[in-house]
DNA sequence: TGTACATCAGTGAACGCGCGTTCACTGATGTAC
DNA sequence: TGTACATCAGTGAACGCGCGTTCACTGATGTAC
């Protein structure tokens, strides 16, 4: 009860002040408690900081179940559009998700492989189908996912730069790169 | 003078610290003069980051001029390799080059367009001479070369947000991925 | 059914810290006459 | 050559702020007998 109410606060600090600017007292104040109520529910700010990245790959994980696409090139282009939406709609959720130094950090190659990333298993899933369809080349699946994920966290954390111009600069190039990225898997592929 | 004292001493927090860490009183005493000297030389933290950027930058396209291969492919292999050690030998100095939201950050398109990055200048004239030798395929240079950008920032910024189990699977995977991306731009040309 | 006690969510004040920046100043150096 | 003055690098103290966390506590609730 008081537990998912911080969280809420803790949630609603973050999407206004981003994650450098989250602080213990003002999630405190947010949820109408006193400072110290909160480390009746979390050990230290780092504990918290953690429930909000595992909170932000829940709802990454959700928005990569919603789609519903079963040809899985076509599968793989629209989750690089929800990555893309995620990145511009949720920024600080996003930012706790994927830039967040966590120890509890899933990591490559051991927690990939052994499937704890579910988003990253569905999409590896998605390659394999389109490798025995001769659709991709033969690079191992969760290398190809990786890059892919590598290529759109990049452009993301150009754009958190400034490196863009205008938003509408990075959501177009976004587009591209990734398109032309998968493209190239595809005719790599075909000149084998 | 005073000013190169004052420089060197933020280089040399900044290598310690990080650029979270980095404090215009930490400069201060690192350069053995009063705090109040900083504003002397720098209108305030904001211009002392512009310039960190900078000389991160400056270091940057050290690295790439010193690449001495003439075959466009490999350099632009031996690029990706400069940039990984970069990301590694001199992580903050890497930081404060990509990493920072500074508002004098030069951006996507005019910027690169007009050849304010010299690296990113230097990188295009390899693509288009690969271009024209028939290697790579003829999407804009500029996307090329951001795209490529891209996937070394985003891995990077993935081993900063501790993803990677360690620095040696780190690196190996960075290859992998670079590799695998300029290779398919190459087979990508040559299917048409 | 009543009483003693333990548990534990929640509180309020305070600690100790470091931050960027303002203010009023000192004192050496260079310049004009 | 000497003197008055302006310039300006550098200083030291203080302001006002917000942070995470410790400490000793209150008071309601549940439990054992």
């Amino acid at each position: 009860m008081t537990m998912d109410r911080i969280f809420a606060a803790a949630k609603a600090v973050l999407e206004q002040d981003g994650i450098a600017g989250l602080t213990i007292r003002k999630v405190a104040q947010s949820a109408q408690m006193s400072t110290m109520a909160m480390y009746r529910h979390f050990a230290d700010k780092n504990a918290l900081l953690n429930a909000l990245m595992a909170d932000g790959l829940r709802a990454w994980e959700e928005r990569a179940r919603a789609i519903g696409t079963s040809d899985p090139m076509e599968w793989l282009e629209e989750l690089g559009e929800a990555y893309l939406d995620f990145a511009i709609t949720e920024p600080h959720r996003f930012d706790a998700a994927f830039f967040l130094p966590a120890p509890e950090a899933r990591r490559f190659p051991d927690d990939f492989a052994a499937g704890r990333s579910p988003v990253l298993t569905m999409a590896m899933k998605r390659i394999e189908e389109a490798q025995a369809e001769g659709r991709i080349g033969d690079t191992p699946a969760l290398e190809i996912a990786l890059a892919l994920a590598a290529l759109g966290q990049g452009l993301v954390s150009m754009h958190r730069a400034n490196r863009f111009s205008s938003e509408t600069q990075f959501k177009a190039l976004y587009r591209t790169a990734l398109h032309q990225c998968l493209a190239s898997f595809q005719s790599a592929r075909r000149t084998r």
